[in-house]
DNA sequence: TTGTTTAGTTCCGAAGTTCAGAACTATGGA
DNA sequence: TCCATAGTTCTGAACTTCGGAACTAAACAA
């Protein structure tokens, strides 16, 4: 297994961000991390609702996210210590996080509104 | 032709959007737009930078861009009338846009002291 | 009216991306 | 050493994007 790509903060682009979280099941996983603060493992994070995520997806959205700069992650025996760069990525781009974050909350609230689910 | 679709500023989704500003080309023209108030014609923002976008490109990316709430648009005659969606996108989603954008600016910024481009 | 020009859309094949199952690697514990 | 657990990589199928060619629609001149 090759050694994990962390982008140096001044590599991060938006286009690879805005990119990561279109993806609504990465926006989660992002979200849970973030407000976790420090989630322990790939897998705690595969039950997206009421579906599973195929553990081969599960790692290639993880790759997504650490490869834009969004998450760290970092082996602790056999398992993932994965947790957020939002602090970095905050200082380099103020209020984007925050505004993504939000914006998918108050759509969920809308939907939930709305559907019921 | 089909007439043209645009949603309903309640049907707008920030996945859309995140998918739509990911590609950086689309990001230029809703950029322009935005700035310009009104920007007449689709072919006006075809020159990109050094490069020049297909036709067909562009009017795919114009349809991304619609589709997703960001840009109304209009048949004048032969040409197009793009505007931006700004404020209700601003409305549903406070400070989603202007965070993207400065987050796009700060980055090409960056990139202009490092390469000189 | 008819032909020409201009502006944009649609079609379609090639190239690239994403998804998820199967096989694999790496670590920890019995 | 063998097994279990947690992730990664490989691979092919499904989907998306790109851009050239052909097309549509409006404006305008002859």
């Amino acid at each position: 297994m090759r050694p994990l790509f962390h982008p140096a903060i001044e590599d991060i682009q938006p286009q690879a961000i805005l990119h990561a979280l279109s993806d609504p099941r990465r926006a989660v996983i992002f979200a849970r991390i973030r407000s976790a603060g420090c989630v322990e493992a790939c897998s705690a994070l595969s039950a997206m609702g009421d579906q599973i995520i195929p553990k081969s997806s599960l790692s290639s959205h993880f790759k997504v996210l650490r490869e834009a700069g969004l998450i760290h992650c970092e082996r602790h025996g056999v398992e993932m210590r994965n947790r957020s760069r939002c602090a970095e990525v905050e200082s380099r781009f103020p209020g984007l996080l925050a505004a993504i974050m939000s914006a998918y909350a108050s759509s969920i609230d809308a939907s939930a509104c709305g559907t019921g689910e």
